[in-house]
DNA sequence: AAGAAATCGGGTAATTCGGGCC
DNA sequence: CCTGTCCGAATTACCCGATTTC
C-alpha cells in the first residue's frame, strides 16, 4: 500500500512536494515555480542532488489566499 | 543511579533509518537514496545482508543543511 | 518455518536544473 | 517585471527478478 501516504514507521513533519506538483496547482509551468524560489517568494528545500522540494503546507496556504484574494474582488 | 542507564530494550545511541524512512523525508524514491549512498553523499551502513542503513543523525544535519526555509523578513 | 514487505542489482523513461531568449 | 519556451546536462522515477529482513 503506497500510494498517497507513505509511512511506514516513525513521523514526517512534513509532506514534501516536487516542483511538477506545485506547478499544476498553480496551472504554471515549473520553470515559474522555480523562479519563486530563487526570488524568494516561496520557501524550498534541496535534494543532495539539487532538485527542489517544497512543503505542501507552505504551497496550500499561498493557494488559499490568492483563492481568498480573487474571491474578495482584491 | 543504579539503575538508570539500563535499557531495557535494545536502544542504541545511533538510530538508523532504512532507505525508505530516508526517502520520505526527502520525498525521493528510496532507490535515489542508495545512489546518494553510492555516490559518497551520504554515509551508509551494511547489513550483512547488504542492506543499508543510514544515520538519523546524519540524515537530519543533512535535510537541516538543504533546507532554505523561507528566512526573515519576507 | 513460512509469508509479506522492503531492498537489493541493473536498465530505461520522465523531471528538473540552469542559462538564455522572446 | 513576469511568464513560457528551447537547449544540453544532470538527477530522479519506474520497470524487472532475486535476495534480505522481520
Amino acid at each position: 500500500m503506497t500510494a498517497t501516504t507513505q509511512q511506514t514507521r516513525h513521523d514526517s513533519p512534513e509532506q514534501l512536494l516536487t516542483p511538477g506538483e506545485v506547478a499544476a496547482l498553480f496551472r504554471v509551468d515549473p520553470k515559474t515555480v522555480t523562479r519563486w524560489a530563487t526570488a524568494g517568494r516561496i520557501g524550498s528545500i534541496r535534494t543532495p542532488g539539487g532538485h527542489r522540494r517544497f512543503r505542501e503546507s507552505e504551497v496550500r496556504t499561498l493557494l488559499d489566499e490568492l483563492t481568498r484574494d480573487a474571491e474578495t474582488g482584491r
